[in-house]
RNA sequence: GCCGAUGUAGCUCAGGGGUAGAGCGUUUCCUUGGUAAGGAAGAGGUCACGGGUUCAAUUCCCGUCAUCGGCUCCA
């Protein structure tokens, strides 16, 4: 007999050689038949595999991770498998399980080309096959019978992973024909696969490296029961309904022109507004924590760069350098405000009594990112940074980053993005050519976010080799409405450009010293902000930042001209009101109006004309009965002051 | 940049070798209506751009540009 530990600590005893699936039958039948796969001792397992020691176990279920991950990593399988029996000779690369569903990438050969058009085909192949039952059944292998198969195979793929592993740890998998490469764990069988849908075809580089050969990639989600897989379309129709790019030009917030370029935002006046106003409630903030505003050039010398270390870091992939036509001087499109920003910094002698210096601007830099990447407001090639760079002493670092990282919350608990993780991004240590500085800096640098996080009591996760080529980063990433993770705000601590730039102070002690410096940017940029409020909020935008705040009404053409009076004094309380005197009925009038997401319609007709009164309908929820005008415009601004309130 | 797809009216989209269609929007007229679509008439298109094949190309072929789904990249 053996000792198994549940979860809740409590101890049972199994004979040796028990599985998985064997003990959720002990606890309950239904368990049994939910079970997806099993931890033991900190390893996932397939629930058919023999325990034979004493082990602390933990049951999966389609609810877990653990549950989904060997779901839709069996899925992969099937899909292969699939593939093979379709396209004879395909070469198999990872296919792995991911955060919503799974994918494979394969190489088809030159002459095999598989588009979305042959994924409805391949799905039902692959419902016809988990229909089979099929067992999936691990072996272990030595290395070179492992890559004898695999070269019999002639799949070359494969035979590079079994490489690059230690031999006396590969297993294979197999179910019905197929055999893969794989560590596992996966499903007893492939019954549990009953709805499938194969989402899209894109290229992948093989092992994430544009060097090599591009593969093909199809993603697929899949699901223990059809109702879970309507239901997961309905949230992706959800998503594209709340698609910034697609609001962002009902709601005319922004758009773009070819010929202006791509990648180049042009803001509408609606749009500008809003930003406008996001702007003008950071610098308020910003100006509470002694924040002082500067404006620089958009283009800098190509010298400033070569300084800063951004011209040998990106320069041969930017914007070419602009020239003049006398002299031949070198300009670039500033891809970023910090060297202009350090350039401020030296305009006088500083005192160690003067710092920290904080000097923020709503920075527009200009990137030349590649076609490709282009993605709506997300990715841009011309943006406006909500820049800071504090100058401080090194005995300030800390507190500073601190005061930084509280801007940030407040920042998130305003806009109601409540939930997000942050991030704390380092170097690579064994790539040293990322980065530039010395071992000494970037140590004081880590240490100083690391302990800051620690003293705020933040929740972090540690990623290595994501900070920036000049400095560790802490960077926040929200989760919107609907559960998408986007990255916002970074914050980061740079020891490296004050001494390119020679930046001083004089100390108390009348000698010189280096100042550090940090960068922050609590929305990352004000495209990409707006994008994902307009995501997070469906362009319901909160009462404070809307565009238009309320739209007035009139019945018929009667009360035009006592609409327009009604327009007038609203806008003289400061909310902003628009009128809708088009000859439409009022029932027409409201559906178009609600779906341009105004907070508040007003109506006005005979009785309110009377009464001098209008009557409140809120978006989403109603007729809110009929009051004064001044009544509602109060109401309107206590509201608008009580988020902007509370949040502090 | 790479792989794949797409590009038709302001928007959403249908069509297809013989120079174009719907709904919404817009304009005009009728209607003056009380809480999510009143009626009629009209305007609006070099079918992304440039080549090629053809008697004839918006349709087929090639190239370019842009957009979309990914990959790579992201100061």
């Amino acid at each position: 007999m053996i000792k198994i530990t549940f979860p809740d600590k409590s101890v049972r005893e199994y004979p040796k050689g028990i599985t998985g699936i064997d003990i959720a039958q002990s606890l309950s039948s239904q368990l049994a038949r939910d079970v997806l796969s099993i931890t033991v001792n900190n390893q996932l397992w397939d629930v058919t595999r023999p325990i034979n020691n004493d082990a602390s176990i933990k049951l999966h279920k389609w609810d877990d991770e653990e549950g989904k991950h060997a779901f839709w990593h069996s899925s992969a399988h099937l899909l292969a498998e699939t593939l093979e029996t379709i396209y004879p000779g395909t070469k198999f690369g990872i296919g792995p399980a991911i955060e919503n569903g799974f994918y494979y990438d394969i190489d088809t050969g030159d002459n095999v080309v598989i588009k979305e058009s042959d994924l409805p085909e391949i799905e039902k192949k692959m419902l016809e096959l988990a229909r089979t039952k099929n067992d999936f059944i691990r072996e272990e292998v030595s290395k070179a019978n492992a890559l004898k198969y695999f070269t019999q195979k002639n799949d070359e793929y494969k035979i590079e992973l079994i490489n690059d592993l230690e031999d006396g740890t590969i297993t294979l998998y197999k179910q019905g024909n197929f055999t893969d490469l794989c560590r596992g764990p996966h499903l007893p069988n492939t019954s549990p696969i009953k709805a499938i849908k194969l989402l899209s075809v894109a290229g992948a580089y093989w092992r994430g490296d544009e060097k090599r050969k591009q593969l093909t990639r199809i993603y697929g989600i899949s699901f223990p029961k059809q109702k879970m897989l309507d239901e997961y379309l309905i949230l992706l129709e959800e998503a594209k309904k709340r698609d910034h790019r697609k609001i962002g030009k009902e709601l005319e917030l922004f758009t773009f022109s070819q010929k202006v370029g791509q990648g180049l935002p042009l803001w509408l006046p609606k749009g500008a507004a809003l930003r406008e106003r996001l702007e003008n409630f950071l610098k308020k903030v910003q100006r509470d924590h002694d924040y002082q505003q500067v404006i620089t050039p958009h283009i800098g010398q190509k010298e400033l760069y070569v300084t800063s270390g951004h011209y040998a870091k990106y320069g041969q992939d930017s914007f070419q350098p602009i020239s003049t036509p006398a002299e031949g001087e070198e300009f670039l499109l500033k891809p970023m405000n910090c060297p202009h920003h350090c350039e401020i910094y030296k305009s006088k002698p500083r005192s160690y009594k003067d710092l920290p210096i904080r000097l923020a601007e709503f920075g527009t830099v200009y990137r030349y990112e590649q076609s490709g990447e282009l993605h709506g407001l997300t990715r841009v090639r011309g943006f406006t940074q909500d820049d800071a760079h504090l100058f401080c002493r090194n005995d300030q670092l800390k507190d500073e980053f601190k005061k930084v990282i509280d801007i940030v919350l407040y920042i998130f608990r305003t806009l109601d993005f409540k939930d997000f993780t942050i991030q704390i991004s380092l170097r690579d240590k064994e790539n040293h050519e990322k980065y530039i500085g010395s071992e000494e800096n970037w140590e004081k640098a880590e240490s100083a976010i690391i302990e800051a996080c620690a003293e705020k009591e933040l929740e972090t996760v540690i990623e290595y080799g994501e900070a920036a080529f000049y400095g560790p980063k802490l960077d926040f990433m929200v989760r919107d409405a609907i559960g998408r993770k986007w990255q916002l705000g970074t914050i980061q601590v740079d020891y490296n450009l004050p001494e390119r730039f020679d930046l001083e102070y004089m100390g108390s002690d009348n000698q010189k010293h280096r100042p550090v410096m940090i960068h922050r940017a609590p929305f990352g940029s004000m495209e990409r902000f707006v994008a994902v409020l307009i995501e997070h909020t469906a362009g319901k935008f909160p009462l404070w930042l809307t565009p238009e705040q309320a739209v007035i009404l009139p019945i018929s053409e009667k009360y035009n001209d006592y609409a327009k009076k009604v327009l007038k004094l609203l806008n003289n309380y400061d909310i902003r009101a628009v009128l809708d005197d088009r000859n439409e009925k009022i029932g027409k009038k409201i559906r178009d109006n609600e779906l341009k997401r105004i907070p508040y319609l007003l109506i006005v007709g005979e009785k309110e004309m009377e009464l001098q009164h209008i009557a409140v309908r809120k978006q989403g929820e109603g007729d809110k009965g009929s009051m004064k005008i001044e009544e509602f415009a109060n109401f309107v601004n206590s509201e608008v002051d009580e988020i902007l309130k509370s949040s502090i």
